[in-house]
DNA sequence: GTCTATAGTGCGATAGAC
DNA sequence: GTCTATCGCACTATAGAC
């Protein structure tokens, strides 16, 4: 007989998921989590931080997919091409297929200023990791955090279109053509468009 | 006799900032706080909402600022140019011999993940307010949110760099600079600097 | 103003893998 | 034997309910 079945994280992330989508983030509790889980409280809080950790699991992985595409940019890339590579690269992480499960995953979000939050410290670690990656590769500050605060921008905003209701393109046309809108809005000559 | 003194939202305010500063804050309980303001923990609750929102009072009148900058912007001027308004009329509630309180304050959520968190939620909230004022005045989306979260960013670099050890500048000299470096940044022609 | 649920911690015991 | 995952219990403090 096993004392324990195998995959407990991945247990307690679903029935976490689960949870949080039918009766809301506050109204469910760490007991509740770990009893649907097959675990105790005491093992949840061995594998999560906190309560809200639960909800970003996996989110190291993605954050090497931004720092990988830094790594496979041309070496001579400017700070904000760099950024594109990145951001564009970080793409694949999001096929079409994905895009029901993150529209669910963003509205438990959504639904709760804790979880607001928590996401908010990750993309915020998000462009503290790429802005480093950048000066690694000699791109000096402000520079380097100036690109990366504005590619961690333009994922955001590309992000929250891709699930929008009724959004067909794909995650990386829209990244694109925001980053030309911000090529646009940054522009210092005066143009025609608002 | 007096049933209660005045001004209890401020003296719970510094009795917060003094014991976070001293003990930390994870250390320091409400308990102790509402004893050294001379109130009850209840009476804490009823003016913030949890531990953290303390140390975040006037953060309404802050907004304010930025907003007052958009509303005095010329009528014809751009996203960004709109938003550059916003950042550097916002500068005047920085004066210089504000620096060390600024820097206290600074260091207090530097040193705690939870009031960073906070920290980082009301940017957010400040970069949305950016986006509705620019909305209102004809600016469209993508351009509105793009221009909002690009001054936010160069406020919280000008500000880092404001309250940075040695540091002489002040907080609208440094603004203008990241601003230029902005633009420079996301020049679309190639340039010589990197 | 009191009472209570629950998040989160510390320490120790136990069960299995190796 | 060591190492790691799990459980059990006692505890504190926040935050909200009554």
């Amino acid at each position: 007989m096993v004392r324990w079945e195998p995959g407990a994280v991945e247990r307690l992330h679903s029935a976490a998921l689960e949870l949080y989508a039918t009766k809301g983030f506050e109204e469910t509790t760490v007991a509740e989590i770990a009893q649907t889980a097959g675990l105790t409280e005491r093992t949840f809080f061995r594998h999560f931080a906190d309560k809200r950790e639960v909800i970003f699991g996996g989110s190291e992985l993605f954050q090497e997919g931004f720092l990988d595409g830094i790594v496979a940019a041309p070496a001579d890339a400017k700070s904000l091409e760099t950024v594109i590579a990145a951001v564009t690269g970080a793409a694949v992480f999001f096929p079409d297929d994905r895009r029901a499960s993150s529209r669910q995953r963003t509205r438990i979000i959504a639904a709760n200023p804790q979880l607001q939050e928590r996401e908010l410290q990750k993309m915020s670690s998000l462009a503290s990791a790429i802005a480093a990656a950048l000066r690694e590769r000699g791109i000096r500050e402000p520079a380097a955090t100036l690109a990366a605060e504005s590619g961690v921008t333009v994922f955001r905003m590309s992000f929250a279109q891709w699930i929008a209701d009724g959004a067909e393109r794909s995650l990386i046309d829209i990244e694109r053509d925001l980053f030309a809108e911000l090529r646009l809005m940054t522009g210092s000559e005066a143009q025609p468009t608002t």
